[in-house]
DNA sequence: GCCGATTTGTCCGTATGTATC
DNA sequence: CGATACATACGGACAAATCGG
């Protein structure tokens, strides 16, 4: 549990945005400000300032202080921009949720899936298949590769379940980065078959890299959505905005 | 031009990584080796390597060490997970790309552009729709919204430049956060009348909210893509188990 | 246009806590 | 247990941007 400092003022600012207490448009209070509130040092402070930017909650001017630009996210909507199971997000969204595992099998790396998923030629994974039903309706395909090196005793139940629970209630370890790349594909034979299109031609396909807390990636997967349900949410900041020219 | 010290050793660090210096699965040198190597505090090394664990390039493990977790990424892949124009994406690919204004005009936000892009009733914005063209072919069709308050001045003929360009160096002023959503739609008859879509039955909705440092939301932009040349990356880590550090 | 007050940005040194080996 | 490495926090100093008088 972060019960840290500056974990701890992150959660109060980020309340009191949501709430209102401070609208957008409006500077939080100064960082010497609010360091005298807390009584905590201005650096830490800042940092809680810096995860809320993070979150695209406020941002920061030079000189002048930080404003709010939170605004009220839309309603059913998937934060993917996230690290969240498919359980979560549809639990969030209050709907009933299940998955149904069609193919459960362990593979030897070869060099057709090595260069697929950049595992090493050798290593051996579990293949995984599910299909994700959101109220009975078929939802989602997912073409799972786990490392049974990271994942020893896997279960098509556990598969049935959550496996990033049984990963970190289980086994102790952290999923800590996913990489995803999405594209929009043509249903395939098998997308026909499972996923009950009628009127739909086309995929949203999350394929993404996951990596635990060693740095080592030990899953790929290709998630194929129905687009009826899908949305991708992400927020994007400048890096390195280049400090303009104003000729005077 | 940020020549501040961390930026230089994220650049030098980041440089090394990707030019295989340090290698992935292996760990840097100690945030107290390298503060020594670059002469500098612990605290100013500490966020460089956030910054690459910002752009997952590496992974702090506590009390072992930073793990590099680069990967070579594939090439011909759009970074929409960072904030680039259409032409930095395209250019960096090294294709001809055009742009093709259909529209512009100037309207007064009324309740139902209100509702769906958030700018205020009364407000005035600029409407444009413009096509972008990859080796001549119209691959995305651009609806934008930009605050005529904060713009003003904008002609057709920036439009088919880059209005960002505009912003940045006419203006001075400076983009730093966007908010985008992902859907995957149906075509409407104005994608089919001008996109050439062929044998394609869906279109890749990217849905844009733009801020400036001021922290006004400016651009509200939908983009949509042909599927064929639609790729969106992203990368994202799990909660705030940061090992950011910036305040010192 | 200059000056001073305020505010954020950068950097340092130090101390202490906690995880790994 | 001790040595090493990352994590958190503090306080101080100075730079740079903004704004009002």
């Amino acid at each position: 549990m972060p019960s840290e400092r500056y974990s701890g003022i992150y959660q109060d600012l980020k309340e009191k945005i949501e709430s209102g207490v401070y609208k957008p448009q409006t500077f939080l209070p100064s960082e010497t400000m609010l360091s005298a509130r807390f009584k905590c040092s201005r650096g830490t402070v800042r940092r809680a300032i810096a995860m809320l930017a993070e979150d695209s909650y406020v941002q920061s001017i030079h000189g002048k202080g930080v404003v709010v630009i939170y605004r009220e996210p839309p309603a059913n909507r998937f934060a993917f921009g996230e690290i969240e199971t498919m359980r979560e997000a549809f639990a969030r969204n209050g709907r009933d949720y299940r998955t149904k595992v069609l193919e459960f099998t362990t593979l030897t790396v070869d060099r057709r899936l090595s260069r697929k998923t950049g595992f090493s030629e050798g290593e051996e994974v579990y293949f995984i298949q599910r299909l994700r039903l959101l109220d009975g309706e078929p939802v989602i395909l997912d073409n799972n590769f786990f490392l049974t090196r990271i994942i020893p005793g896997l279960t098509p139940e556990i598969a049935e379940q959550s496996v990033y629970d049984y990963l970190e209630k289980e086994l102790g370890d952290t999923i800590v980065t996913t990489k995803r790349v999405l594209t929009v594909e043509e249903p395939t034979e098998m997308d026909e078959k499972v996923m009950d299109l009628s009127d739909c031609h086309a995929m949203a396909v999350v394929t993404s890299e996951t990596y635990n807390a060693e740095g080592e990636m030990f899953e790929y997967t290709q998630s194929r959505h129905k687009p009826k349900y899908f949305s991708f949410y992400t927020v994007a900041r400048r890096k390195h905005a280049y400090s303009a020219d104003r000729n005077q």
